[in-house]
DNA sequence: CGATCACTTGATAATCCTCAATCCTTGTGG
DNA sequence: CCACAAGGATTGAGGATTATCAAGTGATCG
């Protein structure tokens, strides 16, 4: 275990594209002064499904996949969490056990703000509440976008769909460094036909390929073939 | 057009499983006086996908379900609505248009509660604003249930789980109304597939066919057959 | 430099969709 | 009250899509 200096959120890089930049100077310092952070390394667990939120987490650095077990251990990732995103807010609002495992992608660093905390944040800030609001309903829209798609657009739709979420998601990295099984997961299908479609797109001239890294080329002709089925 | 006194909330049939009932007499009073009600026919919609929100639908009286448009037209049914609930908050609280349009199941009286009115409750009432929170998680776990089965659980698991959740939802008739193209919309497959799915239940005894509906009469069968595949 | 993990490819099979034809139920107008 | 129209339910055949299984190859890391 590396030693490590608690950070603290008024130094966070990531606290401009965080919901805590609604609060006030000293709640900001309370939020820093409850909270302990901690690094994961990629592949480590943040959360497990079916276990008791204390908290909710919030990714200072680094991204995790928020995913389900499915039929047959098939893993849906749900979500792809970046750094300025909280973790765990739906289970500790709706007062349920977490429906879903967060895992590191990458080394990342997170912090726990204790439920006591976030619970009395959300009374006293109301640009704080209504800004979680308006979260859910963002997960929301996007939770029924995706399952619809899932019903209805084949593979290659979705995968084109994703390409262009994810590119988006990972801008700040110039490409798509998700393994093919995450891929795969992430739009609902097994490992090799996800394999297959990535290798149709890259011959199409669609994306290229740096070793494992997908890098958007062409948009245009992603979300063309995303359209096709709608 | 049938002549039709606007009932008041006091009086609703509904007002016992509606979030509604966190409010105090002069919140209901002043609810009643600014909602407009309608009676929607069978088939009829009560809002489109794509349209802007006006205010929140309260389902006084019969269900309804909503639906989104996927790939090729195809309908994917989102959740199924009944008296109590409330219909367009998502779009009301994210400030987004509609994504998903809502249609009548059978003749059915809902109420249209203006933004401005329900924005003010939100503002005031602390315990209807975390009832609206716990009814957007709600609904956040059950589209991401879903999703992840719609993944991975193939038809015949999903139109059992289906059967089992709508079995409870229409518990005061005994039966599902549903038609099976509605069905199949709600599970994410097509008529002919959830005909022949229920054909096979019917013949493993598991429900039985009254004209078009279906009553369920071995719930712990279809609950294996779902589980089958997890 | 072996070992592990990710990626790739092909063959095969299961699942599910599409299309087309037909039947049954329900409601409606004469 | 009956005939007919319309919509829902059903069935079968055929085919497309996607999963599964097996057998590799290439990359990465201690």
């Amino acid at each position: 275990m590396v030693k490590f200096t608690q950070p603290r959120c008024e130094q966070c890089g990531s606290k401009d594209n965080c919901l805590f930049n609604t609060c006030t100077k000293d709640e900001l310092q309370e939020i820093s002064d409850s909270k302990s952070c901690n690094i994961y390394k990629k592949g480590q667990v943040v959360f497990q499904e079916g276990s008791l939120p204390l908290g909710i987490f919030c990714l200072s650095k680094g991204m995790v996949k928020v995913a389900k077990l499915g039929s047959s251990g098939k893993e849906q990732i749900l979500r792809i969490a970046k750094s300025g995103d909280f973790l765990g807010y739906r289970s500790l609002i709706g007062e349920s056990r977490y429906r879903a495992s967060a895992i590191a992608l990458e080394d990342t660093i997170i912090c726990l703000i204790p439920k006591a905390e976030f619970l009395e944040l959300m009374r006293k800030n109301a640009m704080f509440y209504n800004g979680m609001m308006k979260v859910l309903c963002d997960v929301i829209e996007s939770a029924e976008n995706k399952l619809t798609d899932i019903a209805y657009k084949p593979v290659r739709g979705r995968i084109a769909e994703a390409l262009i979420l994810l590119d988006k998601a990972f801008d700040d990295r110039e490409q798509i460094t998700l393994t093919r099984e995450d891929l795969a997961g992430f739009v609902g299908t097994v490992k090799e036909t996800a394999i297959r479609v990535v290798s149709e797109f890259k011959h199409e001239k669609l994306i290229e390929i740096d070793k494992r890294s997908i890098k958007v080329i062409n948009p245009e002709g992603l979300m063309r073939i995303s359209n096709l089925y709608d």
